[in-house]
RNA sequence: GCGGGAGUAGAUCAAUUGGUUAGAUCAACAGAUUGUGAUUCUGUGGGUUGCGGGUUCGAGUCCCGUCUCCUGCC
């Protein structure tokens, strides 16, 4: 088993748990930082190790287009190519396909697409997805799914889930990395019954964990829990299940309550990097005057390197200027207070006060 | 002292033979960002067109005076 669920909440589904990978033990809930082409921007692996980052996402599409398979295999993988010793989890490139590739055409082998680059043409497939993503020796692999626009009528979805079921079950059977394990992802968009039969569906196939697809692409936030709770329930409970794109405090601590162990989301390092610092009572933009001023850390109280080193005049100078410091350092900041909120969240399961620590957190 | 040139938003500059509410780009400020977009997107504020007169239905534009700066000559 990859997978062990140490301590069950006894107010709502939340779980502690521990997910063993190749290169080492997560502990879940887990947030995943987002390193889609083999960096988490403006950070280095020692930074990732300080700041108690878990698991570093790389990504399919991106690594496919740049610098491409032969360079990758010549490093002998991702994990020597970037120098991260810890677990990557590599996403399979659908949804890249859905949110960024020009002139795609979605057939039964996969989708042709023209890269949003430089416009050269590629096809992505369960099937080569895999291959990519075994090249890339991730220890956690994606199944090649479609992630569903919304809106989108009900005949599309249904279409769409089928296929994406197929792919799923075609990832299987493809060859795989040492130790990699492959994770299914749920669609079906805001219908309950598809999203049902999807994952139980995923489950016959069988898979190492499963992901929930296809939440945070515009619909309000109601419906993005109702896809989770239409999802999550027919999951098995010995599985790691991940939320895919979400990375709000609120959003990933409902979702918990709702049976999810893993995250991932661009939020905390592209915020940082626009200038903006997440902290417990809610995001500051430090970019504004009226911290110009401001000899106090970013976030009282936390203890990361930028706030145990320089006041909020400081960083914001450096964000005014363009100085790339300044992105790393707000970067530095929001990496570890998303990583600290989910450690908090652990101990909150660990010590039965899950319900407080949900309650406390603020509405917005 | 004399000649020439230039004064328009915080900055750099536009504005048809005189013609609607003087624009643009940076900067500033505010907001956005959810399986990645640092150098991105959206929005907002900002002007006694150096100052004072004159001509005209109408002046950033033409005329007179004046101030400042640049430049050349003595």
């Amino acid at each position: 088993m990859n997978f062990e669920v140490i301590k069950e909440d006894v107010g709502s589904e939340a779980r502690l748990g521990r997910l063993e990978t190749a290169h080492g033990t997560v502990d879940t809930p887990v947030f995943m930082d987002v390193g889609t082409l083999g960096s988490v921007k403006a950070l280095e692996p020692r930074d990732l190790a300080e700041l108690g980052t878990q698991v570093v996402l790389g990504n399919t599409y991106h690594l496919l287009l740049r610098p491409g398979p032969e360079v990758i295999a010549a490093a002998g993988g991702l994990h020597r190519f970037m120098r991260w010793d810890g677990p990557i989890l590599t996403d399979s490139g659908g949804f890249q396909v859905f949110s960024l590739a020009r002139m795609r055409k979605f057939t039964e082998e996969g989708c042709r697409f023209n890269s949003h680059l430089d416009g050269h043409e590629f096809f992505l497939g369960p099937k080569e997805s895999m291959a990519m993503q075994r090249t890339l020796g991730s220890d956690i692999a994606m199944v090649f799914d479609e992630c569903l626009p919304y809106p989108c009528d009900r005949a599309r979805a249904e279409a769409s889930v089928a296929r994406t079921v197929r792919w799923a079950e075609r990832c299987r059977g493809e060859p795989r990395a040492d130790g990699q394990q492959v994770f299914g992802i749920v669609q079906g968009g805001i219908y309950d019954d598809i999203r049902r039969r999807c994952a139980e569906e995923l489950v016959k196939i069988g898979f190492d964990g499963y992901a929930v697809g296809g939440v945070s692409v515009g619909e309000p936030e109601e419906e993005m829990y109702r896809a989770v709770e239409a999802s999550v329930p027919y999951l098995p409970k010995d599985r790691p299940r991940y939320v895919m794109g979400l990375g709000v405090m609120r959003q990933m601590a409902e979702c918990v309550a709702r049976g999810v162990d893993m995250f991932d989301c661009v939020i905390p390092t592209r915020i940082a990097r626009h200038g903006t610092a997440i902290t417990r009572s809610g995001n500051i933009a430090i970019k504004a005057a009226k911290y110009a001023f401001d000899q106090g850390p970013v976030e009282e109280g936390c203890e990361c390197y930028c706030c145990r080193t320089f006041s909020r005049s400081y960083v914001r100078h450096l964000l005014a200027c363009g100085e790339i410091l300044g992105l790393r350092l707000l970067t530095i900041h929001n990496v570890w207070a998303l990583n600290r909120f989910m450690a908090d969240m652990r101990a909150a399961i660990a010590a039965g006060t899950f319900g407080e620590f949900r309650r406390e957190l603020p509405p917005a």
